[in-house]
DNA sequence: TGTACATCAGTGAACGCGCGTTCACTGATGTAC
DNA sequence: TGTACATCAGTGAACGCGCGTTCACTGATGTAC
């Protein structure tokens, strides 16, 4: 049933995945709102019928992003918790399999946070996005160690925040040099010896 | 002696360098060439009697900087491989004083890095800066693991990557989050552990 | 069930402003004799 | 040394285009009787 509110919504939606295929060609500045609109087929006037301005959008787009990555990582948790495997398999499994299309989500996630370093409301809901993420990792780690019996020498925060900034730095090296850096490559060569240093069993 | 070739590179000089800081400011599309004229103490006119276009100023100030980089290390590569002290004391240190002021330098280089993942003639500019750079550190390691009779069991431009990928992940944290994550506290957590697993004296 | 009216999502033309770029000009410095 | 001309770095007004935003309107769907 075609009601005016499910089409609204589907309208708003269809608007919001345009402008994350746009974004990540473009970049926010270089994405017109008549090029989102276009992708998502409709006029600008249905853009400022759903959004404030361009601004909102992004934020919104954010959010939305934001919210289906979380998603998906609750999704993989459980699987990933219980597969026979290591704690570096699964940790490494949930950063590449979260976001499906690795360089879109990074051209957009390394923009935000740029438009977050000089924006304090954006570094706000940044931060607390980049919260949450690091919470489920640090809850599947959690659940991982007790399960075998490994025992880390550092907090598990800690140890999150070494695999997520290792991730996004070697993430940045792939997409410059695929050929020289295989995606993965660093974190499969070093962390290893990190989690054999951290862990007493 | 005013001459006007070394007042026009002057000139040159001032433009860059307020280019610089309004680019830092306000991001290359925020930042207008009225902006950067109006810092620089000129008017537009000069600026396009100097430069052929604003994107053309935008790969002639990532060249200008870049070079100035390179410069300091070489500068700063004989005191740091001599002075008493550990491989990673000398590598971080390497990092911490190249950009004097880390904050601009991370914001203008994560721009040209998204610019660069969009653009292939930014990209291959890019990948040179890196390459240097990157030859520079190990150059660095090559010296003191050889004066030290340390040996490392990985290839030292592997080890290369593996620090610069987890100082520029660290470093997006510590921006974000500075009394969270203080500047080097991952790195220095961190390495020494990799660096142990992969030394064989 | 049919008719009249209300609502409102989306249309598309128009506005206006900011900004990159151009260009005719100025005036200071250099050159020729 | 002084005069006339050439050069050219930098001026500042003007142009024009792209783009974000507005708004009067349309037509489909919902509601009242």
């Amino acid at each position: 049933m075609e009601t005016p509110k499910r089409r609204r919504s589907a309208t708003r939606a269809r608007l919001l995945e345009g402008a994350l295929g746009v974004f990540a060609e473009r970049g926010f500045h270089g994405a017109s709102v008549e090029d989102i609109c276009e992708r998502a087929g409709f006029t600008r006037g249905a853009f400022y019928s759903n959004f404030g301005s361009k601004d909102e959008l992004v934020l919104a787009l954010f959010q939305a992003t934001t919210d289906r990555l979380l998603e998906q990582i609750s999704a993989l948790l459980p699987e990933l918790a219980n597969q026979a495997g290591t704690l570096l398999d699964a940790v490494l499994g949930l950063l590449d399999d979260a976001a499906p299309d690795q360089r879109q989500w990074h051209l957009i996630s390394m923009e935000f946070t740029l438009h977050a370093l000089r924006d304090p409301e954006a570094a706000k809901a940044l931060n607390q996005q980049r919260r949450m993420f690091r919470e489920r990792l640090t809850a599947l780690v959690e659940q991982i160690t007790a399960a075998g019996d490994l025992r880390l020498s550092v907090p598990p925060e800690q140890f999150v925040r070494l695999v997520i900034a290792l991730h996004e730095g070697a993430r940045s090296q792939s997409l410059l040099e695929p050929k020289e850096v295989p995606a993965g490559s660093l974190e499969h060569t070093f962390l290893p010896m990190v989690l054999e240093a951290v862990s007493r069993p």
